[in-house]
DNA sequence: TGCCCGTCAAGAGCACTGCTCACATTTGTT
DNA sequence: AACAAATGTGAGCAGTGCTCTTGACGGGCA
């Protein structure tokens, strides 16, 4: 294990940084042609002459086309992370709702601004690429404990509605689930209202992912800024915030 | 337009008939590459090759790549909104609850069982290829048809809440276009319900495709048919039926 | 019957892809 | 200065979508 880390940005030899610059390099101009041409039409070559280097030397720096792919990965989950932190964290500890509501625009804004990013995370699996949970796993669920984050905050406050209409029982499969997400998590969140965060999870991507995919057909919703308002409004009642 | 419909299998020459087949072939060997390689893995050449023809020949049926693209698309919608259909009927005309279940139900089942289709209509787009709305609308939009159409007969038989908890304004912009939704469709659900139908819509498709495209853990949820279940519960309630 | 034209298959070819390998060059260290 | 590691080069393999030319076949018409 002697990756050229960030962690070793500190007391690196010229060469290093070098090195590091250029990968640096790669991501980035990975990034235009993903956003431009999408995950499947990703060319190394296409980087390498960006890079005005022949193709095969981008392989000295980047493993394959899924190495790459797996950095633009961790890339993205990175950036929507820092994003979602930094909107929620604009708002006092306090706002749950707020701080939800600032989640989910997040999110969206995001997932507007890079749809092949987005598409990527949480788009259909690029078909024979595996990403490789020991690197992706935490930087993947940076959002979702973010979100579980405020609702088990709000539970703590007396902010979590403790009875949400309809009252809809969790069968013990999914409640023991449910108790090992907890256990982990360490969160006090009760079974029931952690079932509903899990709806509002799978819902609030599914509402970004309709618009960025284009679901919606394209003159059908011309207000789309009040829809997904809305949806999160009614979402934030689910849950009972 | 003298395309070689399905209509035209009646008066047909066997030229016509022979052609029928072997458009008929592509499509049936195309689904099977698109479920082994997913579709920007789909290869003409490899389909051609199980035909049994050089790759060129492929071409004297299907215009591009694109255009098979376009067939399985429509052929994915056919059988998707086949299964969602045959499950809905099998129940009673007012049981609005259990056919919104069962319609639920069918789209996961069937998502299930053909992820790469799946991913196909409702994953992220293909980059590259835009679905030619004209011949991809129509059977694009059955299975939110159907959906509107049972919340919209329960409206009509008294059997939708009015209100329900929490009660969100549906704001102006929203409503213009729910109304004109409304009317497209002639559905006589009330804007704050459409609204949440909408919400339903998209927070259904969310949670298959989360489970679909392995957004949650691999060992996050055992117990996925009682959490899907369980989804659709509460859904079922956010809209009130 | 004989011809003609539309349909079809074949194969070569273009430009692109990921990736490997032998070789050359640059660079840092001894 | 000498050596070795790191880096860049270009050829090459196998695959892709797609186009174009060539040739064969067969159904309808004179």
């Amino acid at each position: 294990m002697d990756l050229p880390s960030a962690a070793a940005a500190k007391h690196s030899t010229p060469r290093e940084r070098a090195r590091a610059q250029t990968v640096a390099d790669i991501i980035r101009l990975g990034r235009r042609h993903l956003a431009l041409h999408g995950a499947a039409g990703l060319s190394l070559r296409a980087v390498a002459r960006d890079l005005g280097v022949v193709s095969s030397a981008v392989y000295r720096y980047v493993e394959s086309r899924d190495e790459l792919l797996t950095l633009l990965l961790i890339d993205a989950y990175g950036e929507l992370g820092d994003e979602v932190d930094t909107a929620v964290d604009a708002l006092p500890e306090d706002d749950y709702r707020g701080r939800f509501l600032a989640l989910g625009r997040a999110v969206r804004q995001w997932a507007l601004r890079e749809p092949a990013r987005y598409a990527l995370l949480f788009g259909s699996p690029v078909p024979g690429y595996q990403a490789p949970a020991e690197r992706t796993t935490e930087p993947g669920t940076r959002v979702i404990y973010r979100m579980v984050g405020i609702f088990d905050a709000a539970y703590r406050a007396g902010a979590l509605a403790a009875e949400v209409a309809p009252a809809v029982v969790v069968p013990p499969a999914l409640a023991a689930d449910l108790a090992a997400i907890r256990a982990e998590l360490g969160v006090a969140v009760p079974e029931p209202a952690l079932a509903r965060g899990v709806l509002v999870w799978t819902s609030v991507f599914g509402a970004v992912s309709f618009e960025v995919f284009g679901q919606y057909g394209a003159d059908t919703f011309a207000a789309r800024d009040e829809l997904f308002e809305h949806q999160l409004e009614v979402l934030r009642g689910v849950v009972g915030l």
